[in-house]
DNA sequence: CATATCTCAGCAGAACTGACATGA
DNA sequence: CTCATGTCAGTTGTGCTGAGATAT
């Protein structure tokens, strides 16, 4: 029960009444964009990906180990790729494994370390949840392919100066 | 106890497995970086308003309920213009009133209604507030002032096509 | 009558803190 | 001893659903 589309641009609005009254209306246009935009898809891909049983967190763990090598990581590394929190790996892989579409493994040299194997179920539930979001292009409207890179382009930029990554 | 800075860039990195075993990573890659970028932001704004005993959502409130004409709007309104749900308002109002920085009054016409009026407090706290977040531009780095209007201009096509608004 | 506005109770998902067991 | 890894308990902030009170 969201409410109705505004006949303006709420964030175009408020800039404007921003520069008029307090100053430079920039970065704060960008962010509350980026905020609004975040909610925009999040949503749109959590809806897509809700009659598979899984949300956009755990689409992307199952990614990210359809991608590993052997189909397992330690839990350490995913929380590295997916910037998250170790209680939150935890939290996500007991559900992917509540689910069956993941399995915990001791690692083979390091007892302190847990690895997460994707399971078969895992890699055929990945395959039609990454349909899903696919056939809604993740949510995302109204840009050309080419403004669509320019996007993700700017966003790395932000991403590297906040010391996201290096390289 | 957020994980370190990994040397290469991991969404660059997904896109490119993406690309080669699954399809098109162009929409992909972008919503990665959107997700990224709003927890970057969010949290660095986050931490800028907890000294002041806001968060982003209560701080975007003030800042509606300053640009009022008389500060004060119909909790109705303020969900719109948030993008937020009736509950969510109800709930934000709820601990803006409880730290004594907005008041509910009763709509003059309008019985069923009730108004959100930001106050004296409210008012120097939002100041407060708002020379925190300014101070870190709102956690955004790394981009000209020409990109950063670039960005916002992106993401409002996005806003616009899905809905968000028109105009 | 139907509709609009707001509130409440309850739940889910995510992220955090602090503490802890285990092992390198 | 230290540090790293993962887990657990508990808290917080947010967003939702469903129900209901009140008013238009």
């Amino acid at each position: 029960m969201r409410p109705r589309t505004l006949p303006f641009d709420p964030i175009a609005r408020a800039a404007e009444l921003w520069a008029e009254r307090i100053g430079d209306s920039t970065a704060m246009a960008a962010v509350t964009s980026i905020m609004r935009v975040q909610q925009i898809v999040q949503s749109a891909v959590d809806a897509a990906l809700k009659p598979h049983g899984l949300t956009f967190a755990r689409y992307e763990a199952l990614v990210l180990l359809t991608f590993a090598r052997r189909g397992s990581l330690p839990m350490r590394v995913m929380g590295e790729r997916l910037q998250l929190h170790p209680t939150s790996v935890t939290n996500i892989v007991d559900r992917l494994e509540a689910d069956g579409l993941v399995r915990r493994l001791p690692h083979p040299t390091d007892r302190r370390t847990t690895l997460a194997e994707i399971t078969e179920a895992g890699r055929e539930r990945r395959a039609e949840a990454t349909a899903a979001v696919t056939a809604i292009d993740f949510g995302l409207r109204g840009l050309t392919d080419r403004q669509t890179t320019q996007l993700t382009d700017l966003l790395a930029k932000v991403r590297k100066a906040t010391g996201d990554f290096q390289d």
